[in-house]
RNA sequence: UGGGGUGUCGCCAAGCGGUAAGGCAUUGGACUCUGACUCCAACAUCCGUAGGUUCGAAUCCUACCACCCCAGCCA
């Protein structure tokens, strides 16, 4: 298998690996326990696992890590795969990690019990808890510690068989009771849990742990590399130690570790998510607001953002907690690419173009001028338009280079238009504006040599239709930077909550936008990123506001 | 007070004994029929602290400090 040149320290131990001869290739596995939705966070996880085994020529399998009953819901597999997929991943194979290797577990349990490396306990989960010991004193051994090891075996199938109700024994590896590492001192590797299973049923009543399963789950599909987040180090002593004495293979996987993505003022949290959910407070799993993947790409987010934001924000196993702003710069970027130019006015403001007699006439508007390849739609301009109220001022600022009374401007694919007269309705506010426009500046043919220092978008009142915009600000409120600190400090998750984070309003689109369809996603010109929500019907469409256009235009 | 980890610009992050990459953010400015994009420029004499080794250290050694993780029959 080829060395690469590494571009983060786990490719670095790879390549240790791969010239040592310890390993061979690289296979990898992504081993969610299927009771959830994937988030960001699964991302990092998951890109780190598929693009180390690309880049070395090797593979990643999709394993559901599925060894505790109570836990796992239901089947979650079609939802991974299509988040995979959505990512731009497919994995080796789909395994059930129940069904593949419990067989394989529970005969390696049964040898180490006959090497003496494990024995059954009859402690209740307190005495276990209590004689574990502290971080800072030993823990005491079990009176059963030492029993027969046919006593031990006999029980264990006993178990197996049904014959223990929950609760009342377990299997424990022999390992150190006054080990310095927690995870070392007589670790239970098998309970009983009686209920069925959602893949293998009733089958099974005993169930081997995560520290237990893992490394032998790896070891028997062929995992070379096992990479996991950082809270997992204390347990790789463990890890190396089921497979040493359950493994006993002249290749085994070994486990990595990194550390795994934290944002500022994003909440990931399962439970706290499901309580959302619960409570009716966001749409479903996939609300814009959250970042979970459903929920990113119903925002408007791309995957290629998310990698691509992912992907700068490196692998190490330093603690770091990065700011939105730099997912968003990626997102934007991607965006920029792909998304479709349209003309929206989210605030109008009425227009009367003075002295155009004509009915109407066809503009064209390019759909991406960083992409020659996307060619154009067509509008229209006539005498009655909307602009954006924003993009007129009765006292304009400094730098204001929009449109004023008396002033000029730029339609965008239109002509310029000059501002003759505001005229305003009894309670002082403008009702609407009058304007000529200039007939020899239409866009494309414009002989005048006038110079304009302001465009502006707009939308002629016989090509615009009401449109639904959903806006969202952060779920989070901005102070609470780490919002599961926040929860632990006794903060309410009420309190973190910014008030109505999603707010609704009427725009004025141009016609174009009708054939809009599920995902598909525009830049409405000078405002922001947008795209078609699931929730729109034939005649009343609903787009989500992805992310706004960065606006360097301060007023001083 | 045990064990395991981590400390380089406001935030990420290269660097692996030869004299501090890059990105985000920020600030100027250019360009622009999107105040977007793009483009230029500025932004750590210093690498948790203190000593030491060396001609030479962010990189090696020693001590100290700070922060994170671990006491589920969860994963």
């Amino acid at each position: 298998m080829k060395l690469i040149e590494p571009t983060n320290f786990i490719e670095e131990e790879i390549n240790k690996d791969l010239e040592s001869g310890k390993a061979k290739e690289v296979i990898t596995r992504f081993p969610p326990e299927p009771s959830g939705y994937w988030h960001i966070g699964h991302c990092k996880a998951i890109m780190i696992d598929f693009e180390t085994a690309k880049k070395y020529g090797g593979y990643t399998y999709l394993r559901m890590d599925d060894t505790n009953p109570s836990k796992e819901d239901g089947d979650f597999a079609d939802s991974y795969l299509a988040d995979l997929k959505w990512l731009g991943y497919t994995p080796k194979k789909l395994i059930y990690a129940s069904e593949a290797y419990f067989d394989g577990i529970y005969e390696i349990a049964e040898n180490l019990i006959k090497s003496g490396d494990a024995y059954i306990d009859e402690q209740s989960a307190e005495e276990l808890s209590k004689s574990r010991g502290t971080l800072t004193t030993p823990g005491k051994e079990s009176p059963y510690r030492n029993r027969p090891i046919e006593e031990s075996l006999k029980i264990f199938r006993d178990m197996k068989a049904g014959k223990y109700p929950e609760g009342k024994v377990v299997l424990r590896a022999k390992i150190d009771m006054a080990h310095p590492n927690m995870n070392m001192r007589d670790p239970v590797i098998y309970r009983v849990q009686h209920m069925s299973h959602y893949r293998t049923g009733n089958k099974w009543c005993i169930y081997p742990m995560y520290d237990f399963a893992h490394p032998l789950e790896d070891a028997l599909e062929g995992v070379t590399f096992s990479l996991c987040d950082m809270s997992f180090e204390d347990h790789r002593p463990l890890y190396n130690w089921v497979l040493e004495k359950g493994w006993k293979k002249k290749y085994a996987p070994r486990q990595i570790e990194f550390a795994k993505l934290n944002l500022e003022n994003v909440l990931l949290g399962k439970r706290y998510l499901r309580r959302l959910v619960d409570s009716k407070l966001v749409l479903g799993w996939d609300d814009p607001r959250f970042l979970t993947i459903v929920g990113m790409k119903r925002r408007g987010y791309t995957a290629q953002g998310i990698k691509d934001f992912l992907k700068s924000a490196g692998v190490t196993k330093a603690d770091s907690v990065i700011p939105l702003s730099a997912l968003y710069y990626h997102i934007r970027n991607d965006l920029n690419n792909v998304a479709t130019r349209a003309m929206v006015v989210l605030d109008p403001l009425k227009v009367v173009i003075t002295n155009y007699d004509k009915d109407s006439e066809e503009i064209e508007i390019e759909n991406n001028p960083n992409n020659e390849n996307a060619g154009s739609h067509k509008a229209l301009f006539s005498k009655e338009i909307y602009i954006e109220k924003e993009d007129f001022s009765l006292n304009p600022p400094p730098k204001y280079n929009r449109l004023v009374e008396g002033g000029i401007v730029r339609l965008k694919g239109a002509y310029i238009i000059k501002c003759n007269k505001v005229v305003l309705k009894d309670n002082g506010e403008i009702d609407h504006l009058e304007c000529e426009y200039l007939p020899n500046t239409k866009s494309g043919q414009d002989n005048s040599g006038i110079k304009c220092k302001g465009t502006i978008h707009f939308v002629s009142a016989k090509n615009c239709f009401k449109v639904t915009i959903r806006d969202f600000k952060n779920l989070i409120k901005e102070q609470y930077v780490d919002p599961m600190k926040a929860l632990e400090d006794g903060v309410s998750l009420e309190e973190l909550l910014t008030p109505n984070s999603m707010t609704e309003s009427v725009a004025y689109a141009e016609n174009f936008l009708k054939t809009a369809k599920v995902e598909d996603k525009f830049q409405f010109m000078r405002k922001g990123y947008y795209c078609l929500d699931k929730d729109s019907t034939k005649d009343s469409l609903i787009f989500n506001s992805t992310i706004s256009l960065k606006d360097s235009f301060k007023v001083k």
